[in-house]
DNA sequence: ACCGTTCTACGAATTATTTCGTAATCAAAT
DNA sequence: ATTTGATTACGAAATAATTCGTAGAACGGT
């Protein structure tokens, strides 16, 4: 690999979340994004830093107010973590997590039909 | 919920793999099927008890050897972990989950066809 | 009985992560 | 100008997870 192994700590991944979804976003904006009434602004701004810091953010900083922005994709984040758990739980199979998710998590019947035809698709 | 939300840490989901795939094991077992090169035998250890106090596993202690065995199901503890994951990472949708291991190189076609036949089968 | 090896117990060091308190800065409003 | 409120910076405490060192008990072979 040339390329950092990127390890969002849980977090960091809400956080990342948040920024996924909305582009672009100030601390504050994050912080009530997630509201957490067990944490304070300041834990947010820290992680944001450190996140930054570690290359996982980028901001602008020429008004007072920080806007931040991801930097790791979220499609190669997400198949990173999936990677991850694949090998650490599901001991490298794919198909194993994959059969997990659909027998627990109330899959639709509509989300069934649109991972079959995402599964002929691969062919 | 009435009953114990299971977190393991990553250390210990090693473990738990160990446990589940032999049945029973020993501490030296253990530390020798996960051959880890970066930390020793009393880590090993120390990780196992500490896992025993938190009601991971069990362990028969008439022998000087213990002897371990996973109390949580394998079961369970995946689909726990699973959960967890399409939550915080894939926004409640299993669907995203499934289409992000798929799209991995990890899936062969065999297992695909797996889910496939497992997908017909949940209808 | 003794020695060498293996084991458990357990405190403590190390490392990672999260959380907060406080100071300094800036901007807006009075 | 002064105050008020929101912001960043940052050290440090708090918490969690991992790692190790060492002591003492148990076992097996000689």
């Amino acid at each position: 690999m040339t390329h950092s192994n990127i390890k969002p700590t849980e977090g960091e991944m809400e956080i990342l979340q948040v920024l996924w979804q909305k582009g672009l976003a100030t601390v504050r904006e994050v912080h009530e994004a997630l509201n957490k009434k067990d944490s304070g602004y300041t834990t947010t701004l820290k992680l944001m830093q450190i996140m930054h810091e570690k290359g996982l953010v980028e901001r602008d900083t020429n008004q007072k107010t920080h806007i931040y922005k991801a930097i790791v994709s979220k499609d190669k984040t997400e198949k990173q973590m999936v990677s991850k758990m694949i090998d650490n739980v599901f001991n490298g199979s794919a198909a194993r997590l994959v059969m997990q998710a659909l027998g627990n998590h109330s899959a639709s019947a509509d989300e069934i039909d649109e991972i079959k035809k995402y599964l002929d698709g691969l062919k």
